[in-house]
RNA sequence: GCGCCCGUAGCUCAGUUGGAUAGAGCAACGGCCUUCUAAGCCGUGGGUCAUAGGUUCGAAUCCUAUCGGGCGCGCCA
């Protein structure tokens, strides 16, 4: 069920009925106040603009075309041509029983599913996991994972960095520690930052060990044996400690959507050869150079984009270019999402402009790059990673459950020892991924403790409280599984309720197209704010409440319950029956 | 220098395709627990949507300029 979209589907009925283009905007939308009714269709004053007829006479004309019976209860005009639809109660609770009924929960079925391939997370595996991978990881998680709802054919792919210049140097380290006997994973690599820190002092520090250090990159990448077991020894640790990170924050990525940097190396020459031979990439400086003049500065200097390195090494660029075809071609995406930060918004352009001359990207396959800010400090500037500010992803984990506990432990008091850690974990968690799955800014974000670890207002434990409430009154009311009744919408609070419940749909369908989980997030929170002014006005299991308005507000109940846990889930949060 | 992103309440942020009187949360203040979980609910105050022009029935939203912040611009990823 798609409120919105019916309501658009009968205006272009309308337009038609009228002689306007059937493609004319219907500018449905949602009324910005309670006097304008439940939705309003805007698109009349424009279309009046294109046939220079009156607005409000074209709106009249409109409004007589609508054929809404039995859906609105009213249809006013207003202003210079708004047309204020004011829903019907009977038809609200007609649709919310027939949604109630559905394991979709009212969603309707997708038609034509897509295969889409979503490129999220990705850290470097040369350190650990940071704050910073936060947003990349939850992100991806929460679109990938609406995606499923919906029904789309969903690739995970975690474009892990293994391959960078940098492991020469990692696994060189590593050699001697080994060679000194040190145990691997208790003691060598336990942490993976302090065993960076240790590694780049030598290389800055030590002679003859940054020599060691690129010979090992070149040794490595040209298939020697010794190497290659150094680094897949350092590369499984890493992983391993990644997909802690990945437990430990309820996200969905598993060992099999790893695809690394490293497995697109078979086809780099290939990519290179093949852009060579078409003229696109040429050499300048010593290097391969595709110039791209659709980004040239204003004096027509055309942008660079270096696919091979002086002395033949390749790059990401080159990685990515084989992403391309790989994902495109060999997976059959229809879409290609990718979520990384905004610094390289650039050289995603680039990479797209490049694929398509190439053939690398089908035609049929739409190429998204989402950014998302750059982490700052408290102060407003940028988030040092170099000297000790960077803080772990793992640790801001714990820290999120430790304070979760100290909250729980103060609030719920019956809960056993177990129920606390469960409720903290769940909370804590919840807390850190709703702070930042409920921001939009494709700006720079600033990180905060105090932000994340928020447990009052719009964060995650108020959806968590609202789910419990509900839960709690129907483990009161004591009903069956399969219980139903009839829908009856009387009380405003109900109807705003119902509503908002039938726009569950307009949801998701929103965060699939812009890859914007926030708007889920807010959905939600306005659906566990309505159900909270329901559950203050409209008594349920009190005393006095008629046997029928308390069965309703049941199933009203049930059906948030449901909601709130389906869309909890869809952003990788999870629910418990007390806190 | 050129390019990209951004600037909304004291703070953190929403604001859909250009729609009516720009909304939440936090913080502040005032109410509400002998009855369904007070991590809650109800209410009050708080705005030159960075600035100046422009486009039009109508602009936080689109265009131009200026100011401020962040990032990027050839051999890291």
């Amino acid at each position: 069920m798609n409120i919105k979209q019916l309501l658009t589907e009968k205006t272009q009925t309308a337009f038609v009925a009228l002689g306007l283009p059937a493609d004319t905007n219907a500018a449905v939308t949602v009324s910005t106040r309670p006097e304008f009714g439940d939705y309003q269709i805007n698109g009349a004053m424009a279309a009046a603009k294109l046939m220079k007829t009156n607005p409000r006479q074209l709106a009249e004309q409109l409004v007589q075309q609508l054929a809404l019976e039995g859906i609105a209860e009213k249809t006013e005009i207003a202003g210079p041509g708004f047309i204020n639809v004011t829903l019907d109660k009977a038809w609200l609770a007609a649709q919310l029983q027939q949604a109630a009924a559905d394991s979709r929960l009212g969603v309707s079925t997708n038609t034509a599913p897509q295969t889409v391939v979503v490129d999220y997370s990705a850290p470097n595996l040369a350190k650990e996991m940071h704050v910073g991978h936060l947003r990349s990881t939850i992100i991806g998680d929460a679109v990938v994972r609406t995606m499923e709802f919906w029904g789309d054919k969903v690739i995970r792919q975690n474009h892990m960095g293994d391959w960078g210049t940098q492991f020469g140097m990692l696994i060189a380290h590593l050699e001697d520690k080994l060679a000194a006997g040190i145990d691997l994973e208790s003691v060598a690599l336990a942490d993976l930052e302090d065993f960076y820190r240790e590694a780049k002092k030598r290389f800055d520090d030590e002679a003859g060990f940054a020599d060691k250090s690129r010979d090992y990159v070149v040794k490595l990448q040209s298939g020697d044996a010794h190497c290659q077991k150094l680094w897949q020894l350092f590369i499984d640790t890493s992983v391993k400690h990644s997909e802690e990170v990945y437990e430990k924050l309820n996200v969905t990525l598993s060992h099999a959507d790893i695809k690394p940097e490293s497995a697109y190396n078979s086809m780099l020459q290939g990519i290179v050869d093949d852009l060579k031979q078409r003229q696109l990439a040429v050499e300048d400086q010593g290097a391969l150079v595709v110039f791209l003049q659709e980004l040239a500065d204003k004096e027509g200097n055309p942008s660079p984009f270096i696919v091979q390195k002086t002395g033949g090494g390749f790059l990401y660029s080159t990685t990515d270019l084989a992403a391309c075809q790989y994902r495109s071609h060999d997976l059959n995406a229809d879409r290609i999402v990718i979520f990384t930060d905004a610094r390289q918004a650039l050289h995603f352009k680039q990479v797209e402009l490049v694929a398509r001359k190439a053939g690398y990207l089908r035609d049929a396959t739409t190429y998204d790059h989402c950014p998302f800010g750059t982490m700052m400090g408290e102060d407003g500037k940028p988030f040092k990673t170099r000297t000790g500010g960077t803080v772990k992803l793992a640790e801001l984990l714990e820290e999120a459950v430790v304070r979760a506990k100290a909250v729980v432990q103060d609030k719920a008091s019956d809960l056993s020892e177990d129920e606390i850690a469960e409720v903290a974990r769940k909370v804590g968690i919840g807390a850190v991924k709703f702070a930042d799955l409920s921001k939009n800014r494709t700006s720079d974000y600033i990180f905060s403790w105090d932000a994340m670890l928020s447990f009052e207002g719009a964060t995650a434990p108020y959806l968590q409280y609202a789910y419990t409430r509900v839960r709690s009154i129907l483990r009161r009311a004591e009903i069956a599984d399969g219980f139903s009744a009839e829908l009856v919408i009387a009380q405003e609070q109900e109807k705003q309720l119902a509503v908002k419940l039938l726009r569950f749909e307009e949801a998701i369908q929103q965060v699939m197209k812009d890859a914007q989980p926030n708007l889920l997030c807010n959905y939600l929170y306005e659906l566990a704010s309505l159900y909270m002014a329901f559950y203050e006005a409209c008594p349920i299991l009190k005393d006095g409440v008629e046997p029928a308005q308390r069965d309703s507000r049941l199933m009203l109940s049930i059906f948030t319950s449901k909601l709130l846990k389906q869309g909890l889930d869809l952003l990788g949060i999870e629910v418990m029956e007390r806190m």
